[in-house]
RNA sequence: GCGAAAGUGGCGGAAUUGGUAGACGCGCUGGAUUUAGGUUCCAGUGGGGUAACCCGUGGGGGUUCGAGUCCCCCCCUUCGCACCA
């Protein structure tokens, strides 16, 4: 028994013995019956990344289009979907899946078709491996009828539709599929066109000679239907079907039932009893949880647990006969789907959860990598609605915000113990403490990146917090009251655009550019601190932008700054305590600004004007400009755009 | 193959909304301090050019007064593709 990635080139891994699908009952959850509900959820996840949001929706790829049937001589009518149904006409063979029950059946009297359903057993079903695979098919010998024409189409397995992906048929209009067209080329296989783009003059064949017309349009070759465009045909060939009941409207889920069988020792039990009499029996409430047995011997293949009898031998609490207790175990991904719920309850020894989770769930923050983007997420958000529809917890989603991190890459790869490129944080903790630790990280690159990690850069992180220290003592030294005046506003300003700029950063998770903001704010304290020696008056500035600084960076480097804090008396309790800081309104106003001058979008010179000029103002100010009148080489410009407080661009 | 992201100096990265590309840091170069090394401090640092300027955000087109940002095509890297979890 081996999982996917333990299969390469059709061989084991390890022993390389040929591998070989195999039909056995497993376990499922249908995740299907919550697919349209787990859709729309996604449209009130604000605190998700789009681009999670949008993998989410395609995986679960809802389509809407319809179910026909296709009536097969001596046999069971075949059911395929399709959102395609204005293309019905020009269906010319119908492909099914090698272990489909009408496949198995023809290949009794059709060797080359035997070969082909023996072939496909090796293949492997990964939908990478599905989807880059060679197309191939044999005809099965079946025919099948025109739902609507009656005429013949002839049947094809084919190694690229499963048994475990829809109804394990399709119906292929060459002519308007581009893989169709291909396994028809390859075949030989008749193409019949049925929908042209409006306007089309050109024969139909013509059309497709190339590749196939996938677009709508236009319906040709289609009997009644013809000159319909493609929308308004697919609803009346649907009608049509459905008139003579052979196809109805339906929509179709890209996304499948979760398989939570393994063959496995290590798992949860699944806890059921199989009773040759009653069939498949819960374990009842009061014998759960079912437990592994700790003594097990690994076997070569297969699950351990077949082979003890302690663990298998049970009554059926039906009938009370001898019945055998499941040995699949569930998949991983079970528990980590409610994991985060049970962290609430986590000492309730008679249930799953309790009051305690319908209180503190959802979680207001998860983080967790890209990798999970799909399959854990998906699960976890039905899982969370299967403890919901239990009155379990109250809420329909497990994860209010979403973060999703970045691997940690040392000299461009992954950083992982299988390839011992590993760093250990408590290294940094020794050598530089944690804050050196805390800050490097957060300052490599914003959390939803890869961060590259890099020992010098660990030193310089060290570096800014002696110098944060250094200004601290500097800071103490210094008169605190008083107010500050002359050349301060210009400081002032200057501090509290950093401060501005780093509260607005935290708040979108730039935790990178919010120390980039601290570091410019000890740039700009520690030379206001030495020049405070010629000027007492900037004292008690560079206080109030220490007491900013240091709870700005508060929860990056918490040690440190609850150090300065203390030490300096910077309020009433300790810093973790103190005011989220918020920059100052008033020192953020401008008496003057800065234009950029750009000439045909290139920049040329900037000029200095009231905050209150207008654009006229602004527009003859930059005409005057000596670096522009150079550029416009006297003559008058074309026009002249002006960005309101930022930039005028004039084109000449 | 399909779906989703990313590609910016020597390096990590910055650029709220289409408006000064390269913030901040690392590294490097020069200088000061030091017996020396290290530390610390000062100055410089995208490329070309004496300069005016020109060129530059993976490549090629396009939209726009203006594009790292929007559109089309291509290349490359990463993540996922349901039994790795």
């Amino acid at each position: 028994m081996l999982a996917n990635e333990q299969v390469v080139d059709g061989r084991c891994w390890r022993c390389d013995t040929p591998v070989e699908r195999r039909e056995i009952p497993q376990w499922f959850l249908r995740i299907t019956a919550y697919a349209d509900e787990l859709l729309a959820g996604l449209d009130r996840l604000p605190g998700w990344p789009e681009r999670v949001l949008t993998m989410q929706r395609n995986w679960i790829g809802r389509s809407e289009g319809a179910e026909i049937q296709f009536a097969v001589d001596g046999r069971e009518p075949l059911r395929v979907f399709t959102t395609r149904a204005d293309t019905l006409m020009g269906v010319t063979y119908l492909a099914i899946a090698a272990e489909h029950p009408l496949a198995l059946a023809a290949a009794a009297s059709r060797p080359d078709l035997a070969r082909f359903v023996e072939e496909s057993r090796i293949a492997q079903t990964a939908e990478a491996a599905l989807e880059s695979m060679d197309k191939r098919g044999v005809d099965t010998g079946l025919c099948a009828r025109h739902p609507l024409t009656g005429e013949p189409i002839p049947v094809f397995a084919a190694n690229f539709v499963l048994m475990a992906y829809g109804e394990g048929a399709v119906m292929a209009v060459p002519a308007h599929d581009e893989r169709d067209h291909a396994f028809a080329r390859r075949y030989g296989l008749p193409m019949r066109v049925v929908v042209v783009p409006d306007g089309y003059a050109g024969t139909p064949a013509d059309l497709v000679r190339e590749a196939a017309y996938t677009e709508p349009g236009l319906l040709v070759q289609s009997g009644e239907f013809d000159g319909l465009p493609s929308a308004v045909a697919r609803e009346r060939i649907i009608a049509a079907l459905a008139a003579r009941g052979a196809g109805a409207p339906r929509t179709h889920y890209r996304l499948r039932d979760w398989g939570v069988s393994r063959q496995r020792y290590w798992g949860a039990p699944i806890p059921i009893i199989n009773c040759a009499r009653c069939g498949a029996v819960p374990v009842p409430d009061a014998d759960l949880p079912v437990v592994l047995p700790e003594d097990v011997v690994p076997t070569a293949s297969g699950s351990p647990l077949k082979l003890r009898p302690d663990f298998l031998a049970v009554t059926c609490p039906c009938c009370g006969q001898a019945a055998q207790r499941e040995t699949d175990t569930f998949d991983t991904f079970m528990e980590s789907s409610w994991y985060y719920a049970r962290y609430c309850s986590k000492d309730n020894q008679q249930a799953m959860l309790d009051e305690r989770a319908a209180y503190w769930l959802p979680v207001d923050q998860y983080i967790g990598g890209i990798e999970h983007a799909i399959l854990h997420l998906l699960y976890a958000r039905f899982f969370n609605r299967l403890l919901r529809d239990e009155g379990l917890v109250a809420a329909d989603e497990p994860f209010t915000r979403l973060l999703t991190q970045g691997m940690v890459l040392k000299d461009g790869s992954k950083m992982s113990k299988s390839k011992g490129n590993t760093v250990d944080p408590q290294e940094i903790v020794s050598t530089y403490g944690a804050d050196t630790a805390r800050l490097f990280m957060m300052f490599a690159a914003p959390p939803e990146q890869s961060l590259e990690w890099s020992d010098k850069a660990v030193a310089g992180a060290h570096r800014f917090l002696a110098r944060l220290w250094a200004l601290g003592r500097a800071v103490g030294a210094l008169e605190r009251h008083g107010e500050a005046q002359g050349a301060g506003r210009t400081v002032r300003r200057e501090i509290h655009k950093l401060v501005d700029q780093a509260v607005r950063d935290y708040e979108r998770y730039h935790f990178n550019t919010v120390i980039a903001s601290c570091m410019s704010l000890v740039n700009v304290l520690q030379k206001t601190a030495e020049e405070a020696a010629a000027e007492p008056s900037a004292g008690p500035l560079v206080w109030e932008g220490f007491s900013i600084l240091l709870r700005l960076l508060a929860p990056i480097v918490p040690h440190i700054t609850h150090a300065l804090w203390r030490d300096l008396g910077m309020g009433e309790g300790p810093i973790i305590d103190a005011p989220w800081p918020a920059a100052d309104p008033a020192a953020l106003r401008q008496d003057e600004i800065t234009i950029v001058v750009q000439v045909n979008g290139r920049r040329r010179s900037e000029i200095t004007v009231p905050a209150s000029a207008t654009s006229a103002d602004v527009e003859a100010a930059a005409l005057a400009d000596a670096g522009v009148q150079r550029h416009l080489d006297g003559q008058p410009p074309r026009k002249v755009v002006v960005v309101p407080g930022r930039l005028i661009n004039i084109v000449r």
